[in-house]
DNA sequence: CGGCATCCCAAGCGATACTG
DNA sequence: CAGTATCGCTTGGGATGCCG
């Protein structure tokens, strides 16, 4: 494909590689909080909230709704009274877990190297959200 | 500026994990492909720009400077005629690179699923951008 | 309980022009 | 070559209030 200079800014495809396209899907201050949280089993709308305290409904239910267009997660009403909504990986969701989880031990680097985790504390593998 | 209009946005600390904090060094649009474009060694500014060919020169100016401030990569001005800059991933920025090889994997599966890589073609391990 | 509607703000980004 | 300056747009996100 000829990947020419455009004049504007691109309303084609911009560097479609494999790293946008994945970046694209975890971008934003929540989305990755939300599948991190979702990664030990389903959680309903206000856990989610409870996990992720300073989310606000609206963009958490803006985060959900668009990871689920995206096929990341997967919405199931439980006609319960109340009723409860229970949010669920599905498989290319559980295909971020891996990715998600480098870029935590990366995040305790970077804590350690600040001296706000203690150094001969072990880096806890597939660390946990503080979900108290 | 330590009095903010209160009404809105937190001023508190936002979700302090390891997660969100690698997080937000490898945000926005060309951040993660400026750090996997210095996954092979240095490259000058427009190189830079050429690897990633949307990106203007202000933001990709700006990122750079962040990404110094945090550490993740070296601004090196050689001194020659006309003088060249390159810019070079530190053991932060290289921390960071078996993370965005998950992310880029991912990537790749999205694509696949959606028919856009043939699916009998290898996924490449360490998958280059479309540096050409 | 699980949202949506409304309003507002700030950051991020792009385009263009200009500089050392 | 390697940026800076200026401008304006678009987006993400927070706060509050309401609703089935």
């Amino acid at each position: 494909m000829s990947l020419k200079m455009r004049k504007n800014h691109s309303p084609d495809p911009p560097v479609p590689c494999a790293l946008t396209e994945c970046m694209s899907i975890i971008a934003g201050a929540w989305a990755p909080n939300v599948v991190w949280s979702l990664r030990s089993g389903p959680r309903r709308f206000n856990e989610l909230r409870e996990d992720i305290p300073p989310v606000s409904a609206k963009v958490l239910s803006t985060r959900l709704k668009e990871l689920e267009e995206r096929g990341v997660l997967k919405r199931r009403v439980k006609r319960t009274s109340p009723p409860s909504v229970e949010y669920e990986l599905t498989e290319l969701g559980q295909d971020l877990i891996p990715a998600l989880d480098a870029i935590v031990q990366v995040g305790f680097k970077l804590k350690i190297a600040r001296g706000e985790w203690p150094a001969d504390e072990p880096i806890p593998s597939h660390a946990r959200v503080e979900r108290p």
